[in-house]
DNA sequence: GTCAACCTTCTTGTATACAGAAAATGCAAG
DNA sequence: CTTGCATTTTCTGTATACAAGAAGGTTGAC
């Protein structure tokens, strides 16, 4: 499938604005990003609106598109209804997750094991988000698992500042044995309790969260 | 705040894929509505990548954009994840709800009862809106608002037919009732329950939906 | 008569040109 | 020195022009 220049332009601006090359409130100047690209005005803005549309940025009629970092309130909602639907992907889950998926569940845990002995946080991110994938298609609702994709995409930037925490690492590791144990229990709600647990943003990790978000304000 | 035009077409092009006067796989032709709207191709493109962004219609590279009617199973995978979603706000809105929004739900479901009554079956689609509207703004979640709204408003043309079931009116309004008990209870459970049942497809109203799907289809 | 290759034509994707609005700058007046 | 208004400039939104790819028809060969 040939894809066009503007979809191509939109995943590397998406990238930048992700990795903070492009820090919050910043102006993305048409002219300048389509002689960056080596394209004219017309893909490059048909890039941008796709990014106003899935949030990353904001289009101000007349006055241009900026970049639009989600504020500390907004994250903290985006992170519970993370956790939710991650709850209601297991909740599904529970009852309609084959004997194969609970085999490619203990797999992919026992890589995340593996890297918290290690310990190799690159690592136990990549097997992380396997297993939480793994989940998605569980639910057996492609629609569901489409739209949880997308917002574990959004927060991607957001979600490795969790792993930094300490200790962190083998309390994620208990949180998904824990998962994987309900889910072959077919237990739905243990198992929606259990990753609502395992996503959401409290207590320590709420403290942590708000003093990233406070030193990146600055 | 000044709109602009690929904006309003976007809006229109919406209205008549959901009304059907564009059906399922018929090809959008750009400059046949670029005339008819009395505009140059450039917004709308922009417009139709809108739409394609938001589902309704499938973009293939170098062939042109298509309507893209949700079928069967994915109409059925995305009345689940509105229940779903809309238990979540019960679910949070049980523990956040003011007294005042109560009040609110008090007066939508008066005014729905009203409209049981009479029967009419137009007023009571409206003020049942109005009723999860509430809810979701209740959730204390901004970003679960939105994207509740969103989907809710994507399903808005296959709600409908729910309604023409026999005796569904009545059977709604109890729903309705028991919801709000719930919350002025604050039990979070009992109303994620009630939620659930409420929007879920299921039994009676699923052979429903399936047959309707079926002539559509033809 | 049928199949295949080529050509024509139509349509999408991209570039460029143009118009109007917002912001910035400079000048003048208090 | 500050403030307000006008002018200029820059940038967005829209229109048009151009290029490349895909579909369909026609013609020629077997």
């Amino acid at each position: 499938m040939e894809r066009r220049r503007a979809d191509i332009i939109a995943e590397e601006l998406e990238e930048r604005i992700c990795d903070g090359t492009y820090p919050d409130g910043v102006r993305l100047d048409e002219v300048r990003l389509a002689e960056e690209f080596g394209v004219s005005r017309t893909p490059l803005r048909e890039a941008l609106q796709k990014l106003a549309l899935s949030g990353l940025v904001a289009q101000i009629p007349r006055r241009g598109v900026f970049v639009r970092q989600p504020g500390p309130v907004q994250l903290i909602e985006m992170f519970e209804v993370m956790a939710e639907m991650e709850a209601v992907c297991g909740r599904l889950a529970a009852a309609r997750i084959s004997d194969a998926a609970l085999a490619e569940l203990d797999a992919a845990n026992a890589l995340c094991r593996e890297a918290v002995a290690a310990p190799d946080a690159d690592a136990y991110y990549l097997e992380n988000e396997r297993f939480h994938h793994i989940i998605y298609r569980e639910s057996g609702n492609g629609f569901l698992e489409q739209e949880t994709a997308a917002l574990h995409r959004r927060l991607k930037p957001f979600r490795r500042m969790q792993l930094r925490l300490r200790g962190r690492l083998p309390q994620s590791m208990a949180e998904h044995e824990e998962i994987v144990a309900a889910l072959r229990a077919a237990d739905a709600e243990r198992a929606a309790r259990a990753l609502r647990g395992h996503v959401a943003v409290q207590g320590e990790k709420f403290r942590f969260l708000m003093a990233r978000l406070a030193s990146a304000a600055e």
